[in-house]
DNA sequence: GTTGTATTTCCATACGTCTAGAATAATGGA
DNA sequence: TCCATTATTCTAGACGTATGGAAATACAAC
């Protein structure tokens, strides 16, 4: 991942209108929620959080599609991984994080060693 | 980590200049550099440098110390782990990535899964 | 004490973001 | 067609952030 997108994403994290939307809609799953359904669990008017949705989704970290009137919106777990992914690489000491493909299983496997181990169940 | 300190992190990182800044320190390991040193490096006035080096200290992911006429700042990396971990835990599916805690290694062990495993290697 | 170095604080300006009322667009149902 | 529903776009105001020149602070060396 780019620092330009890295930086897009924590733009778009750093709010916490969109942030506690995000989070909605990772618990949400694939199949995501409307944007009504958003703004109502979040008390938030239709037109602020229209203005946050589609903030999260220039940013590539959601995605979105019409079904009828609605507008679902779903979070982009592939983007996640990666910005997840850079901080590992480019933002944590390989001392303390190091990460690696597994071909075999298809997955990345992050170890985040701690330097006082009392510290890291924290 | 409680969602407002994520915010506030988020925040610290959502700028060029602060990511940049970031990354040189977390290059430069626990030892840190001086103020100077950074504001040299990325060709940026020492009082703009100074207002970043701030931001970032106040969101709690570098620290500084005094010495001599020099201020060192370092990469607090307990608090980036922290940040990896709750993006993992609060802004990512449990089909995806999970983080378990290895009690003896003193590791938090992540895997990221990719659904599509194709996108998994970018 | 005086000078030079390292860094921060003060300040004004320019620019960007958040908010929500009102208007608009798109769709489905009676 | 007409109405209700769902969501976005338009707009203006309030507020926050980034920038860098100038001044102030802190320290070390002479």
């Amino acid at each position: 991942m780019e620092i330009q997108q890295a930086i897009i994403i924590f733009d778009a994290l750093s709010q916490e209108t969109r942030l506690r939307a995000f989070r909605l809609l990772v618990a949400a799953g694939p199949e995501g929620l409307p944007a009504g359904a958003i703004s109502e669990q979040l008390s938030t008017p239709h037109n602020t959080m229209s203005f946050h949705l589609n903030h999260l989704f220039n940013a590539g970290i959601v995605t979105s599609r019409k079904v009828g009137r609605s507008v679902i919106y779903a979070a982009n777990f592939d983007e996640m991984r990666e910005l997840i992914g850079f901080m590992v690489k480019d933002c944590c000491s390989q001392d303390m994080a190091t990460i690696r493909e597994d071909a075999v299983s298809g997955c990345s496997i992050i170890e985040l060693t701690g330097c006082c181990s009392d510290k890291t169940q924290k």
